[in-house]
RNA sequence: GACUCGGUAGCUCAGCAGGUAGAGCACAUCCCUUUUAAGGAUGGGGUCCUGAGUUCGAACCUCAGCCGAGUCACCA
């Protein structure tokens, strides 16, 4: 026997006249005895996959299936009524008689329960045999059902008829906010999170099998660091002390390195207290990996295996259609140091240029810089103005100005550069990389120029972390060290033009 | 942060020479057939985002605010 509280008068908002009238239907059903939610487990035996992918090859399967899942669809017609399941892989007619559902006098479970006490939204489980209409559907003809779970609100439903489509479910504040119906009827939209999923999946398999070790490391951190951008800050009570929320994971990860590890990797979420927009979600999900004995060339051919490994594995192909652009990720990758293609864009070689000279420059260029950008910002502000919306295919851009990279090593025979390098693709930075910086004398005077920096106003600088020195001066050996943005590879993968699209649950205003 | 557009029934939207609201779907009651965004009949449902102003009168005009979308700027 179940017990329910069917009194609703402790509702705190006002109900709409179709959630009263699902409360109503689920104290009728209560009523007859049925529980609208019962405890037990459901036996199932086929998916709508499996159902579709064999049906009408083979039509002496499923001739005794159990499924389960979401009432997305009901059409009532006097003693026959057809009906529309949705499981988890995707969906299925359903075919309900009257006098099968109820062989004997009584056709309550048909004409009350079916027909009036059970909802689109309801979870049900049927039990019955596949058999294809005289309208050529593969449906399931029902022989006998269970309430699994009562809706109490009503389904956008989206509709579709000769390819046109009703009542779409499409406002993106509301789909991101109740992501749980975007996902109910707009089942297609799970497929980027597969992607998203397996994409992971590929690369941790490669790394791994790389000999890489997966580790984690704080999120929470006294002193942040790693990247330029601002942090959000919170308090823990019991150390009485600010701490920050991680806007980058490599301090930790090369520490790990001076700790005599020789590959390290980690898939985490950072976070960055800045601005919002279809490329920017307060928390991102980022891969960084570190691997000792290893220098950025090496780093680069690594990371073109191992994307190229994962759109394969994806696509069964290296290109992929993101939007208007076809991007082919098959290796090698264009390599272009950043004054190379500055100059192919601009017709200017910046490489002598001083600071004056650059600002002028940035000005007859239309790119706009601030009073606290030193030579290397303002170089960075031309090429991701001038060149970086031009790089469609995966392109390597490397050696970058030394201010702007005060955790990378020095150029081996560049002075000013030091050697990193990044990859542009669809117009926008998927991956960071470098040789990572391993002279704590070097790296001690770097974080030094980035207090300057601070003092000039860049509210990005960085601040210098002394037991991440502590680290350092340790020794540290040659490394090469990558951040991957996840959700971006994401967006080119799928050609989605949002990263909302890419998270399940991005960042909102909180509601009302 | 700047600019543009938008916020009307559960969903998608219409309505604007300013006269306190409409359609389709959904919902309710009824009829009916292996039907397909089912069809037919009837019916219920809305602080027209919020606040102030102009007006005899505002969903519509003005101002302010809130929320969202798009574009641009910055960071992955």
């Amino acid at each position: 026997m179940f017990y329910l509280c069917k009194n609703f008068e402790f509702m705190s908002h006002k109900l709409s006249e179709q959630e009263q009238i699902r409360r109503r239907a689920l104290e009728e059903l209560i009523d007859l005895n049925i529980d609208p939610y019962p405890p037990y487990s459901y036996e199932v035996n086929a998916t709508t996959e499996e159902i579709h992918g064999n049906f009408p090859h083979d039509s002496s399967l499923f001739q005794d299936i159990s499924i389960a899942g979401r009432l997305m669809n009901k059409r009532i017609m006097g003693s026959a009524s057809f009906a529309e399941l949705q499981d988890s892989k995707g969906r299925i007619q359903l075919y309900f008689n009257r006098d099968e559902i109820c062989p004997g006098e009584d056709k309550t479970m048909y004409n009350t329960v079916f027909k009036r006490l059970i909802d689109i939204g309801d979870i049900i489980g049927v039990k019955g045999f596949v058999f294809t209409t005289r309208m050529g559907e593969t449906t399931i003809h029902v022989k006998e059902f269970t309430i699994l779970c009562k809706s109490l609100r009503p389904l956008p439903i989206v509709k579709e008829k000769d390819g046109k489509t009703y009542d779409a479910f499409t406002d993106p504040e509301q789909r991101y906010r109740q992501r749980y119906v975007d996902l109910i009827v707009n089942p297609h939209i799970r497929d980027v999170f597969k992607i998203r999923a397996d994409m992971i999946n590929s690369i941790r398999g490669f790394l791994v099998e790389l000999g890489c070790l997966e580790v984690e490391t704080p999120v929470l951190q006294p002193i942040y660091g790693g990247a330029a951008a601002k942090p959000f800050k919170t308090y823990h009570n019991k150390l009485d002390t600010t701490l920050y929320l991680r806007i980058a994971n490599e301090l930790y990860l090369k520490r790990l390195i001076v700790g005599g590890y020789d590959g390290v990797f980690e898939f985490g979420k950072d976070f960055r207290n800045e601005g919002m927009s279809r490329f920017h979600n307060p928390e991102f999900t980022q891969m960084e990996m570190y691997v000792a004995y290893k220098d950025y060339y090496w780093m680069m051919d690594v990371f073109e295996q191992m994307i190229e490994k994962a759109v394969i594995e994806l696509y069964n192909n290296t290109s992929v259609k993101s939007g208007d652009n076809t991007i082919d990720f098959k290796r090698p990758w264009k390599r272009f140091t950043m004054y190379e293609v500055i100059e192919h864009y601009t017709g200017v070689d910046i490489s002598g240029m001083g600071e004056s000279e650059l600002s002028d420059l940035a000005g007859r260029l239309g790119v706009a810089t601030d009073k606290y950008m030193a030579k290397g910002r303002i170089i960075d502000e031309i090429f991701g103005e001038k060149c970086e919306p031009h790089l469609i295919q995966p392109t390597i851009i490397m050696d970058y100005p030394l201010e702007m990279s005060p955790l990378a090593k020095k150029h081996r025979s560049k002075s000013g550069l030091v050697e990193r390098f990044e990859v542009i693709c669809n117009g926008k930075e998927i991956c960071n990389a470098f040789t990572e910086l391993n002279d704590p004398v070097d790296q001690r005077k770097r974080f030094e120029e980035q207090i300057e920096l601070g003092k000039r106003g860049d509210p990005e600088a960085m601040v210098i972390d002394e037991d991440f020195l502590r680290a350092v001066e340790l020794g540290m050996p040659p490394t090469t060290g990558l951040g991957l943005g996840i959700d971006r590879l994401v967006m080119i993968l799928t050609g989605s033009k949002s990263i909302q699209d890419v998270i399940f649950f991005p960042q909102m205003r909180p509601e009302k």
